[in-house]
DNA sequence: CAGCATCCCTTGAGATACTG
DNA sequence: CAGTATCTCAAGGGATGCTG
């Protein structure tokens, strides 16, 4: 793929494939949930204590995103009291490849950045 | 790379790692400007001709922040009128690839995503 | 247990006007 | 040309309380 190819599939069509990504990963909890559910499927209480700092309601309205976009699914049993659990499904699964690189690239140049930073403030202030 | 130890990058020191980066790049224009400056070094002006839909003032903030994390390079030349250029930097262009997944992803999976949203939106309206 | 409803505050981002 | 300064609005997200 050559350089033209590669930064069109970022900016094709006024960026709007990269910001439907961006609208659907690019929030605070959304990443950090798949990734704690590529270990296996879990109850809504344990995701919760397993994510530390989220909330019951941003838990919540991100699982309820994440079915609606299809990469998790929700199954509810008929017992008292309920149990419901939160699985990856298939596309789901397929959005950790490329998130794993992300993190990579993060935790990679972030030495780099900070020191960037910090130059930059000092130069600035 | 175990499938632990994946997610582990993902969600490791209470997911800050993947916070950092989505801080930096979740926001509406900085992987466009990024993508965008791919192709060639350019000027401001050009750059907004370039990515459409962008205003002065967040062009000038998402490439300032860009300049302090050290991933793009800002050369002011002492003429009149002022010409400024914008380039990648070297650590700025490793960016591009994992960006690029994400967006081939985002292409690839999108009709699914569309089609469950729809499934989804039906079942619940 | 697994949530929804409400309130509130902060941040991202657009529009507009001005400047070295 | 290449920005900065203000203002404004909407969305993201936290805290708290309530419920099938």
């Amino acid at each position: 793929m050559s350089r033209y190819e590669r930064t069109c599939l970022i900016r094709g069509d006024g960026g709007r494939a990269i910001r439907r990504i961006l609208d659907r990963i690019g929030n605070k909890w959304t990443l950090l949930v798949v990734a704690t559910l590529d270990d296996q499927r879990m109850r809504f209480t344990e995701l919760q204590q397993r994510i530390p700092g989220v909330s019951q309601r941003m838990l919540s309205l991100t699982l309820r995103n994440l079915e609606r976009d299809g990469l998790v699914s929700r199954t509810a049993y008929a017992e008292v009291p309920p149990r419901v659990e939160y699985a990856l499904t298939d596309v789901g699964r397929t959005l950790i490849e490329p998130a794993v690189r992300l993190a990579e690239w993060a935790v990679e140049h972030d030495p780099d950045i900070e020191r960037s930073q910090r130059a930059f403030d000092e130069r600035n202030k």
